[in-house]
DNA sequence: GTCTATATCACGATAGAC
DNA sequence: GTCTATCGTGATATAGAC
C-alpha cells in the first residue's frame, strides 16, 4: 500500500533516476497542478516508463509531496541570507527582491507549484506553513522591528510588508502569461524583470528610507 | 456534439437554474481548478442533477468558460471607475486598492479561478487578455503618464506599477491560506485586510506623492 | 424540460515476466 | 531493478424514459 522504503545503499540507477523524475515532475505539476497532471506526462518528460515512477515513489501524491519538499527547502534560503540585520534595510530588501525575481525568472515552475498548492487549500504544505514558515516569518519580523526602532524603516506592519514582498516578486512567475500578453511579447525578457525590480524598489523606498 | 442553443424565449426554469449553476461552478472551480473539479460536485452544490448541468452547458469545459466570462465582465469595472483622471493619484489608487481588497475579501473565488487559469497557461482567457485587458491597460497607462507629466506621480513604469497593484491586492485572495497560517488565524478578518490596505498605501505613497 | 441509468474512456495502480 | 500488459475505479457525457 505504501511506497517501498529507500534501501540503505542506493543503487546507481536510483541515484540517476530520482532527480530526473523530480525535475520532470516539477515541470509537469507546475503547468497543471496535482489534479491536472498525469503520471504518464511525467513519464514521457523524463523518458522513463510510468511504472518506474510509481515504483520509486509509490503514488502520484507521494511524488507530488516529494517535489514540493525539495522545492520548499530552497524556498527560504534567500530570505535567510538577505533579510538579516547585517545589511541596511534598503540593501537587504533590494538583495532579497533581486534574488526572488531571479527565482521567478529562472525557476518559475517552483513558484507556480506552490501557488497551485495554496490555491487548492495548501493541505500538502500545511506542516511547512505552520512550522518552518511561521518561524521564518517571526525572525524576519524581529529584524524589521529592530530596524524600525532604529528609525531605519517606516512604521509598517512587518508581516504585511513581508506579504507585499512575496506577492510582488512571485507575480513575475505566477502571472507571467498575463504580463507577457499585456506587454505584447511572447515571453518576459530580461528587461521586463529589470523594470519590475525598479518598480518594486520604488515602492519599497517609502518604507526603507523614511527620513528621505 | 455542441450544447443546445439558447432558445429565443427562455423558460422560467432556465432563468432560475443558469445563475444557480454558475454560482455553484464558481465556488467549485475556484477551490480546485478546472481539472480538479467534478461536474458531480457542482451538481451537489446547486442541488441539481448532474445531467441538467450538462444539458444547459453541454460540457464541463463550456461551463468553465461561461463561469470565467461572467467573472471577467465584473473584473475591470472598479479600475474603470477609480483609475480615471477625475481623481488625484493618491485618492484614485486608494479607491482602487480598497475596492480590489474588498473583492479579494468577499469574492475570493473569482480571483482564484482567474489565478488557476493563468497558472495553467491562460488558454481560456487569451482572447480576453489580448483584447479587453490590453486595451484597458493602455487607457490606465495614459492616465498614469498624464499624472507623471503633471508631476503628480513619480516616474515609474506605468505598466509595471499596474502589475504591482494587481499582485498586491490579489495576493489577499490567492494566498489567503498562507497568510492565515502565518497570522495564526483560521481565516483572515477585517483587521487583516485593513492592515493590508495600510501597508499597500504606504508602499504606493512613494509613487503617488513624489514631492513629499 | 427533467432526471435515471448506462456507455465509454482515461487514469492510477499493480501483477508478473524479464 | 525494469518494463509491459492489464485491472479497477471513477469521471464525462449521453440515451432515452418520464
Amino acid at each position: 500500500m505504501k511506497a517501498l522504503k529507500v534501501s540503505a545503499r542506493p543503487g546507481l540507477p536510483r541515484r540517476n533516476n530520482i532527480p530526473q523524475i523530480l525535475n520532470a515532475a516539477e515541470k509537469v505539476f507546475s503547468a497543471r497542478g496535482l489534479a491536472g497532471s498525469r503520471v504518464d506526462d511525467i513519464a514521457r518528460a523524463c523518458e522513463l516508463p510510468k511504472a518506474n515512477i510509481l515504483y520509486y515513489f509509490g503514488t502520484k501524491e507521494d511524488l507530488y509531496r516529494a517535489t514540493l519538499e525539495r522545492l520548499l527547502m530552497h524556498w527560504l534560503d534567500d530570505a535567510d541570507h538577505w533579510l538579516s540585520a547585517d545589511h541596511a534595510p534598503m540593501d537587504a530588501v533590494e538583495g532579497y527582491v533581486r534574488s526572488k525575481m531571479e527565482f521567478s525568472r529562472y525557476r518559475p515552475e517552483a513558484s507556480r507549484i506552490f501557488a497551485y498548492e495554496l490555491l487548492s487549500g495548501g493541505e500538502h504544505v500545511k506542516k511547512f506553513l505552520v512550522g518552518t514558515l511561521r518561524e521564518h516569518v517571526t525572525r524576519r519580523t524581529e529584524i524589521f522591528l529592530h530596524w524600525q526602532r532604529q528609525g531605519l524603516m517606516a512604521e509598517v506592519d512587518p508581516v504585511h510588508f513581508l506579504f507585499s514582498l512575496w506577492s510582488l516578486t512571485q507575480a513575475y512567475a505566477d502571472m507571467q502569461v498575463q504580463m507577457a500578453v499585456v506587454l505584447g511579447t511572447p515571453r518576459l525578457k530580461e528587461k521586463d524583470f529589470e523594470a519590475g525590480v525598479r518598480t518594486i524598489m520604488k515602492l519599497v523606498s517609502s518604507v526603507c528610507l523614511p527620513g528621505k
